[in-house]
DNA sequence: CAGGATCCTGTAGGATACTG
DNA sequence: CAGTATCCTACAGGATCCTG
């Protein structure tokens, strides 16, 4: 029986966009990780700079993010708490993927506005 | 009051990064494209190529990814019916962010079977 | 400020069977 | 082959209020 290269590439090249989609899935984790790799540190400040998100939503994912190495969370025990956090080397592998579909909603915009 | 440009850039870019998000959201969408730009044209072909996908997920996004433009159907009324689809400008236009998911997917594999 | 606790809902997505 | 038709449900996600 041959081996049909072709397909062994295409089969692995679906298995891992569809691990990536596993990973980044929902509304939110590209979201969050895009504003805390542009420095934003604070529940609050990233909050406010992610259109739409709930406290919930963004304390759930962080929590996640956190187990999965993705963010480390820093706490300095002032009164009130301060909490901060930051990206992992982890968390920037996915700065690609970002700016890939930054630059797709930025022509995408664009396009809408033309036409 | 001052503009903060930095800020306005932010915003704009976040916005981009959940326009992208709502169009290619899902866990089907982007292996879909990425299959139909593979050169697969058949139904069958199509959900041959994507692990996991049902008759009835494949048939609701082909559908509405036609509405989209981002495909086009091609009936060929022979008996049985010959139906092709293929990709449009536009459904290209999401190759970049397709590639870079795929990288990102590979590399995490080699880093899983390394670890 | 930094979240947790509750309650609620839609819908993405799965399983299975069927049709021209 | 190329889909439709049903039925089902888990969970992503939203709204709101509360606490140290």
């Amino acid at each position: 029986m041959k081996i049909d290269l072709q397909n062994r590439d295409a089969a692995r090249e679906i298995q891992a966009l569809q691990d990536t989609i596993y990973v980044i899935g929902g509304k939110w984790k590209l979201p969050i990780i895009n504003s805390i790799c542009n420095g934003n540190k604070r529940f609050r400040e990233i909050e406010r700079s992610i259109p739409g998100i709930t406290t919930r939503m963004l304390s759930r994912e962080l929590k996640e993010m956190e187990m999965n190495k993705l963010i480390i969370r820093k706490v300095t025990p002032t009164s009130p708490v301060l909490v901060e956090y930051e990206s992992t080397e982890y968390c920037r592998t996915f700065s690609p993927v970002i700016i890939a579909m930054i630059e797709w909603g930025l022509a995408h915009r664009e396009k809408i506005r033309e036409g």
